[in-house]
DNA sequence: CCGCAAAGTAGAACACGCTCTAATCCGTGT
DNA sequence: ACACGGATTAGAGCGTGTTCTACTTTGCGG
């Protein structure tokens, strides 16, 4: 309904015939020995349903849909995704990456553990804003999927990254693990209130602040 | 799946013919001038529903057996809940209502604010899980609705007022209160880990201690 | 090259949320 | 008493996620 591109499809019409021969489709999501062109095929269809996620939200991301587009067959797609919401979780697997690399790329510059913390997930916001239809079913579908998604922890991991900045992440503690965790919740938390209207991106990063600054005092 | 009785539906095995003539069945959740008989066919529809949620969770309570066991047509159903979604929030509003009334029956004897928050947390955990099925389908539909529900806001509130022991919720500044509705949200994160098999009571109690401990640390 | 298991295909079929229709019931104002 | 309008009903029907079936293609060890 929003704008029309994606964040995640950038570059890719998905490809239908002959496809170009990837070598390391950034497996990302699932792991598990597949041939190349069940890599290809898996590619495929994930960027396909992101496509059609990303204009109209899941209700737009059809099975039947999502197989034509990535030129395969119903049952095939429900072989690699045995659920619509597997579907899913891999779109947000994805785009998960993309903020990982941003953030390599342009690491946050803020002066407190805190403040870079912050920095982070207000940028992720801002990315995931960008498509509000996407985000909202991709929010709303963690939230609701029965599967394991590495999602909170993935994103703890992230956040201990930047706050302790040259923080080796297995060397932190339980105990950090949870408050990074439960930043990232509370993060969650806002996002879906501002997808229902009730927060500005001013008020998500001022009550950001002040969780993130009694959350990470002491890193 | 687990235990057969519901924490709702009490003493409901809803009355089907001639039910009782009841005079102010606790509107609850639902405003607006009705008639003393479209309450009672609401009643028993929440009832209905509540009931089979509560064993084999949102699937078992499909909209035509919710209808049937109701006594009453679906196009009725329809009428009073548009879609399936307005029917759960409505056994939701029902479960908050129970839970708050309880806390106010025996009140937190904890020490510390953060102690006394951990306490009323931990309670509303035992009481959710009670009914596995139905806390799981409460509380998702909880979080995907697009209505707006006072629940965050409510939890954040009772949260306060027994963290800050005399503590006019009115005098709250606009920062405590976000602290905690933050507490909340960590709270039903782990809610939702707990209902995925992530999570024992020991360490949901644990967690929050500690994410309670620093948001309400100056209380 | 052969045979065969795994993977893919087209499409029918099923389940369940939701909508629509036509008929009937019920209560209320005149 | 009666007519009228809204509520209710039984049931057909639709859309989409998911499953199933019967068939074909693919890739690989011998």
């Amino acid at each position: 309904m929003r704008s029309p591109h994606a964040v995640i499809e950038a570059a890719t019409p998905v490809p239908e015939g002959a496809a170009s021969v990837e070598n390391h489709p950034s497996a990302a999501t699932t792991p598990g020995a597949r041939t190349r062109s069940q890599l290809q095929r898996r590619k495929r269809i994930v960027q396909a349903a992101a496509a059609l996620a990303s204009r109209g939200g899941v209700e737009a991301m059809q099975m039947r849909t999502v197989a034509e587009r990535a030129g395969v067959a119903l049952g095939t797609l429900y072989r690699y995704f045995p659920s619509k919401m597997d579907l899913v979780v891999a779109v947000v697997g994805e785009e998960i990456d993309l903020l990982e690399s941003s953030i390599q790329r342009r690491p946050p510059s803020a002066p407190t553990a805190s403040g870079r913390a912050v920095d982070v997930l207000m940028r992720a916001t801002r990315g995931l804003m960008r498509e509000p239809e996407l985000a909202d079913a991709l929010l709303r579908s963690l939230i609701m999927t029965e599967v394991e998604t590495p999602f909170g922890d993935r994103m703890a991991r992230l956040l201990l990254r930047v706050a302790g900045e040259g923080l080796t992440v297995e060397l932190a503690t339980e105990d950090q693990l949870t408050l990074a965790n439960s930043l990232a919740s509370v993060w969650v938390h806002e996002l879906l209130e501002m997808l229902r209207g009730l927060r500005t991106y001013e008020q998500i990063q001022h009550r950001l602040e002040i969780v993130s600054a009694r959350l990470l005092m002491d890193f």
